[in-house]
DNA sequence: GCAATAGTGTCTCTCAGACAATATTGC
DNA sequence: GCAATATTGTCTGAGAGACACTATTGC
């Protein structure tokens, strides 16, 4: 028997009406369509993401990503600014969001053929309060223990290893690392974003030569703090730089 | 009036059984999914795209990025490999074939609420036959003349400005130049590949440093050519790398 | 003073870019 | 031989990684 949405492809397209604009062929498959999103962010010296616990059938009270259906008259961008501020009680936009990529696997949903346009987010612990309205729960998972075996609902676990693939390669060559920051942040703490997105360890003397020697990815505010102890160290802001050239070095893992 | 697919959505939602499954909501809106397809080659020393023109309304008689709606039970990158064989008459499927990203704009298509999945596809010339069946005409369109005001269908000519921009940078710090090379070529062949691509002058020697010298990029055949003239050069084949490190820099534009 | 962290300087090695020099073909 | 292209080699400067050293705070 054919899925709910795939019986009404027909009827679908033939009430469409002739003229100059066309009109959809007869045998085209209507799919609904989603949002999700990898919503990251640094938090207890942990990079973590954003899950929701389910509130409905199917995966009823498994742990997902947060999104949802795209409404009519909705761009996909849009949809998910708007899942992004229905889900964390965010007022402004996310600092860094992008387009991901587009799962569509036939059987990824048993609801029928639903299609997500995924999309990554980063934010400063700051920004995401988390005052969730139609989630029936929602937490921070440190990423290293949530893409784990427990699994999430539907493909989520492979969106979520996309996303912070994606993270961890576009801190190397462009400037969105300072989307974790809060406004004005010292180097030590900018280091320590990387540190934790690559799992890594990071000299602070090159790190430092690099990041204050690449013309617009800091702006010196000329003041100092000494909230991490020792020697006050300057403030910085982000600058209007997008990509780092040449790039920052991903080490190599260390296996021991 | 609500489109044909918003008019369905409900009838869509409510038709669905209940149970473990679950239902979509009520209010979901269905959509028309379909791929299209940036498909690169270099030929007569340029780069270049394969345009199809429109047989139907909407934008009948103008040129468009080859593509074709989701079939049921297909996954994405399986319809952008069956619209490829068909509008191409590609026997293999294509030396190199990723997702590029989805655009989904409310007012993209006139027809109603149509999702498209862009794939960025690259081959050599000789793999791409243009035997074309479901597409009333098709060419190879330079890339330099394809994006210009004339407008492409739809907004095709983002998509397509997007794959470039993709092909690009990809070409940087992956292997994936090798895509629209034969089976055995020689480096400057390969040299000519990135050169089109870049619309820049890579000094020889440099190149041919570079690209010998990084491991599992190219395999040497042990046997020579003199189809290019002048000395004869030796022929490799693809290797096994897919990421270059470190990258092949693409240099700066050169403005006079 | 001592611990802790910030920031500067130095050395070495890799590698890109410029370009000289040599090798091997067709004519 | 000459033109054309392939391939190797040499030099230089930018920049990454390792790490010594100095600076400035809290205690």
């Amino acid at each position: 028997m054919p899925s709910p949405l795939e019986s009404s492809a027909a009827t679908t397209a033939h009430a469409n009406g002739g003229g100059a604009a066309g009109r959809l062929p007869p045998d085209v498959v209507p799919v609904a369509l989603s949002v999700d999103l990898v919503l990251l962010t640094v938090r207890e010296e942990q990079l973590q993401v954003l899950l929701v616990r389910r509130g409905i059938e199917p995966y009823r009270d498994r742990w997902a990503l947060p999104g949802g259906f795209v409404r009519p008259g909705e761009d996909l961008a849009e949809a998910a600014v708007r899942e992004l501020a229905e889900e964390t009680g965010l007022r402004h936009p996310p600092a860094h969001l992008e387009q991901l990529a587009t799962y569509g696997a036939p059987d990824r949903d048993p609801r029928g053929r639903v299609v997500t346009v995924a999309f990554l987010a980063l934010a400063p612990q700051s920004r995401t309060p988390i005052a969730g309205t139609d989630a029936a729960a929602s937490r921070w998972e440190p990423v290293s223990t949530a893409g784990g075996g427990s699994g999430l609902a539907f493909d989520h676990a492979a969106i979520l290893a996309d996303g912070l693939e994606r993270a961890r390669a576009k801190i190397e060559y462009s400037a969105v690392a300072t989307a974790f920051c809060e406004g004005e942040f010292t180097v030590a703490e900018l280091r320590r974003i990387y540190e934790l997105v690559w799992s890594s360890r990071l000299d602070p003397r090159n790190f430092h030569r690099k990041v204050t020697g690449t013309a617009d990815f800091l702006v010196p505010t000329g003041r100092f703090t000494t909230r991490d102890g020792g020697r006050p160290a300057e403030l910085y802001r982000r600058g209007d730089a997008t990509v780092l050239h040449p790039a920052m070095l991903r080490p190599v893992p260390r296996l021991p």
